[in-house]
DNA sequence: GCCGTTTTCGGCCCGACTGTTTTCAGTCG
């Protein structure tokens, strides 16, 4: 896949365009373009194959030209131009928090800053602060936020975000005058990562709930504090800081600012020109016909005067439901779901024992839960031998009928070996109600090796599922080399569903993939892995992303009634016989 | 540089906060 290459690319161009003074419309044409190049599912060059670059958003007739430029010699030449008249180290002084491209210009042009350590240096003997517009404190500023960017934890992964980010919500709720509290941004829109965290309120006295905000106990440093904003820094849930933003907004524009902060900002930007076609103004007050406003008290009713209908939060991406006037399909959501179609108990390595696993997903309200430990050849996970796995089904079978409104199925999540056989025979796999199929091994292996592997798991009629399929771990380890083109084709083709795994750690499908397979025609399980009980409470994470995948109840098989989903567990292996 | 039910040119989203200002530019979200 070359497509982060190119939007790289063009990311840079937009940077370097914007450091020499170039027309801000065209340094966010390539912007645009570079994001529609980073969200496409499709190989780029595959398009470019069929003379089809023109269908991106964003892209036109130079565009076009400059990706087959970079198809065919693997460099673009306004690229190559813009690099050789500007200092290799000046793109990356524009992460620097207070530093945008007037400063750097400046700093460039009038002190050589070509880099990190120059800009350190000129901070450091006070000529920076000399420079025309700079002064003592905007150079602190400056300053602050080299600081913070050795100190930040970039983005986080939302699964350990949230109970920050809930805490000091419910922390700002206390304060005097404050009548509602919501997480807005990323997080509200189910980002599988966070770079910030957006807090939004109602109240009167704007000064004194930023100013109170500012003096929360979590607090490590204040950005800015004003009558309706306050930004702080607080120590991240994994490493480093985070920024935590609070607006302060009248109740009658709730509604509006709510919209506004939860984004994105491509998918405002759009609404934004919808309202000015309409002769309207959209801003985080509400929207506005002349000084009159017409709306703004409700989310809902911004989306509805625009002629949309209200969209979802995880579908706000600018991904086509602005075209479709929000008329989207109606997505799954966590009260679908009749059960947990992955977790492990003590069998292998899992914390808690079947029947707490099992009364935990009973109080949650699920019909079923499939308890799936891991095979033999996952030794350090305590996996099965078949003598043990043939007793744990007993035990799982025992269980269940111990436990009342809750069927258990007997599971397994069988490795897919280096060979890419399977850890089980066939035998032994029939003696399953529920079978997942995981790479756990060999993960390195080349693309087409590992797409095999893949590929031919799915292709047993035993194996339900397969286990989070790319085998990423958020921040620290990266997808597998696949071509989802083909997985997505193959599961379609035998019927094999998908995991979603719920697990924070890994929301694996991830949005782009689920979507992308539905459109292949596959079916997916929403699972979260849960190692113990309270890791059931993790399955949010997964349904948002099953959302932000645009995945209706009909694709997600564990929305399905327990005979159902029998059933057609039953007709794969028929089917396959 | 892109785009079109204001279409091939002339637009392109909007406001808060800060600091250096003397009325506003730069940055950020």
């Amino acid at each position: 896949m070359i497509n982060p290459e190119i939007a790289a690319v063009f990311d840079e161009i937009a940077d370097l365009l914007e450091l020499t003074g170039g027309d801000r419309f065209r340094v966010n044409s390539y912007r645009k373009a570079a994001r529609s190049i980073e969200d496409l599912t499709e190989d780029v060059a595959d398009l470019a194959n069929r003379g089809e670059l023109k269908k991106i958003p964003g892209v036109g007739k130079g565009t076009a030209e400059r990706i087959m430029q970079y198809l065919k010699t693997g460099r673009i030449h306004v690229h190559q131009e813009l690099l050789e008249s500007i200092p290799r180290g000046l793109p990356e002084l524009l992460t620097v928090p207070g530093l945008g491209p007037k400063k750097v210009q400046a700093l460039h042009r009038e002190l050589g800053v070509g880099s990190m350590a120059d800009l350190e240096a000129v901070i450091a003997d006070g000529r920076a602060e000399k420079l025309p517009g700079f002064g003592k404190k905007s150079v602190e500023k400056i300053a602050e936020g080299l600081a913070f960017l050795k100190r930040s934890a970039g983005r986080t992964p939302l699964g350990a975000v949230l109970p920050l980010a809930e805490g000091l919500r419910d922390a700002v709720r206390e304060f005097a005058g404050v009548r509602r509290v919501e997480i807005a941004g990323s997080a509200r829109r189910g980002c599988e990562t966070v770079g910030d965290i957006d807090l939004l309120c109602i109240a009167e006295d704007g000064e004194q709930v930023v100013k109170s905000f500012t003096e929360l106990p979590e607090v490590t440093g204040v950005r800015a504090a004003g009558e309706t904003k306050g930004s702080v820094l607080v120590a991240g849930p994994i490493r480093g800081e985070i920024q935590v933003d609070l607006r302060v907004v009248p109740e009658e524009s709730f509604g509006a600012a709510l919209q506004y902060f939860t984004g994105s900002k491509e998918h405002n930007v759009r609404l934004r020109e919808l309202a000015v076609k309409k002769g309207w103004k959209l801003n985080e007050y509400g929207l506005f016909e002349g000084d009159r406003p017409i709306a703004g008290r409700e989310e809902a009713e911004i989306y509805e005067k625009l002629g949309l209908r209200p969209v979802p939060p995880e579908l706000r991406e600018d991904r086509g439901e602005i075209e479709c006037r929000g008329e989207t399909p109606r997505l799954v959501s966590l009260a679908d779901l009749k059960g947990d179609m992955h977790v492990h108990s003590t069998a292998s390595d899992g914390r808690s024992t079947i029947e707490e696993m099992a009364e935990a997903a009973r109080q949650r309200g699920y019909s079923y839960l499939a308890i799936c430990d891991h095979s033999k050849s996952s030794v350090i996970a305590n996996g099965l031998d078949e003598a043990r796995l043939l007793r744990h089904i007993q035990d799982i079978r025992a269980a269940g009928k111990r436990i009342n409104g809750l069927t258990l199925l007997a599971g397994i999540e069988c490795d897919i070996l280096a060979n890419g056989k399977l850890d089980y025979s066939d035998d032994v796999l029939a003696q399953l109600d529920w079978v997942i199929a995981s790479i756990h091994s060999a993960q390195q292996q080349d693309r087409a090796s590992l797409t095999r592997r893949s590929i031919a798991a799915m292709e047993n009629p035993y194996i339900c599922c397969l286990g989070h399929p790319s085998g990423r771990l958020l921040g620290r380890r990266d997808a597998m080399n696949l071509d989802w083109d083909e997985i997505f084709a193959a599961a379609a083709r035998t019927g094999c569903a998908l995991e979603v795994s719920a697990s924070w750690q890994r929301l694996d499908l991830k949005d782009v993939h689920i979507r992308q397979a539905i459109d292949a025609g596959c079916r997916f399980a929403i699972s979260t892995d849960a190692h113990s009980t309270e890791q059931l409470d993790q399955m949010p994470l997964g349904v948002q992303t099953a959302r932000r995948g645009w995945a209706t109840a009909d694709d997600v098989l564990n929305t399905w009634p327990e005979s159902r989903l029998r059933e057609w567990i039953a007709a794969r292996r028929k089917a396959g016989r």
